[in-house]
DNA sequence: ATAATAGTGTCTCTAAGACACTATCCG
DNA sequence: CGGATAGTGTCTTAGAGACACTATTAT
């Protein structure tokens, strides 16, 4: 048990928390200030608090406030890892979580420049040694939400609330790596419940404005 | 702190066993034994044994052998519980798992007749008053199971170790509550990587017999 | 006009659904 | 032979990939 009240110790819910920035799709990457693995860079996470968690997936909401003061939207179990020798300090439990964060959020995220969280290329991130099982954790997380967007699955949270037909494209291209031809694309969003355009709002900019869409109501990634 | 050493009160892995029996789709329910909620109907479970488990996957399948005295062949996290007041212990982890038992093993525990668990039809089961959130638990874990078989995924761990195509189309269809139709399925199965037919091997009885197959070396449900 | 981005049309190919058909066994 | 199950052929349709095409804006 530890000192501070926390009854339940080693606990954890770990988040893989995604973003698009310029240089592609990025998740939020840690330096951990304490031991063990101290200096080493790890998916954020946070123990499960009991009296303050109302369930491990607050935890997880709560680790996103305290790391990048913003809340996701989209916030999903992918799997538990437990054990006895994936943490120096004992047996323990850990609740990978794959989240999303819209553009917007994330650029505030970056402008932070507190230097213990940093948005690192999903690509160049995998390649790095993490901290205790997170290289691993990580891609799962990335196979996770490659998973569901080859299923189909909008990713609209790593998007601003209002977004064209071609930002959804180019999410979905990025995520899976590889390009989305924009007929089909267009073809299938035509009949898809999700989104709806915005009667009258276009993005303006340079050249031919393009009709801005939103999520549905109901809409779940 | 319970009192028989075990560390780390209240994570528990609970296991949605299913198979395949003369009622159609069965999920396997055990009658709780001790309060909390004796006497009603809960999907097997166990506490976690950190000396004992390796892992929580681990005691998913001491669960399982415990229960029903054979080892299931694929189990799979479905998704955590977690909260204060699901367990009117204390505050409660709860990591489901969908497992599938073969046909020769299904009915070896139905021998068992110990009256602490049975089979129970997965529809009739649904509509049941389970013991704590177990009837959330287990709407969940069809749906886990039916998305899997929709997405095309074989639920060959519900058949014996050589089946017939036949089998496998009824399995599917028992578990997506709809008819297939044999000849597209059929066709699905030729070119399927994950079985292969057993050359010369045929299942006897009246009329015309029929090919047997088998999962190849890798699959993976 | 030209560059650049937004959005459409159309051909092809694959795979699924529907359902009628043939094949092989038993007695 | 007929009855029952095993397995095939074929027509149609829906949707994805490929890619060339048109449309609308700014300069």
């Amino acid at each position: 048990m530890l000192s501070d009240g926390v009854i339940y110790p080693l606990v954890f819910a770990d988040v893989a928390l995604f973003s698009i920035q310029e240089q592609g799709l990025c998740v939020l990457l840690a330096r951990r200030t304490n031991e063990p693995e101290a200096n080493k860079w790890a998916l954020p996470g946070g123990i499960l608090k009991p009296k303050i968690d109302a369930s491990l997936d607050q935890t997880a909401l709560r680790v996103i406030r305290d790391k990048v003061g913003v809340s996701a939207g989209c916030v999903e179990q992918v799997r538990l890892f437990s054990g006895e020798t994936r943490d120096p300090r004992g047996y323990s439990l850990s609740l990978l979580y794959c989240a999303l964060l819209s553009k917007d959020q994330a650029c505030a995220v970056a402008g932070l420049k507190t230097s213990k969280v940093c948005w690192v290329s999903a690509e160049l991130a995998t390649a790095k040694e993490l901290a205790f099982d997170h290289g691993v954790m990580l891609a799962e997380a990335l196979q996770f939400l490659r998973a569901k967007v080859k299923h189909r699955a909008l990713p609209l949270h790593l998007l601003n609330a209002t977004f064209s037909l071609l930002d959804l494209q180019d999410a979905c291209s990025l995520i899976l790596g590889s390009p989305v031809d924009k007929s089909s694309f267009r073809r299938r969003m035509k009949a898809e419940a999700g989104i709806r355009p915005v009667p009258g709002q276009f993005r303006e900019g340079a050249y031919r404005p393009a009709q801005l869409y939103q999520a549905t109501p109901g809409f779940q990634f």
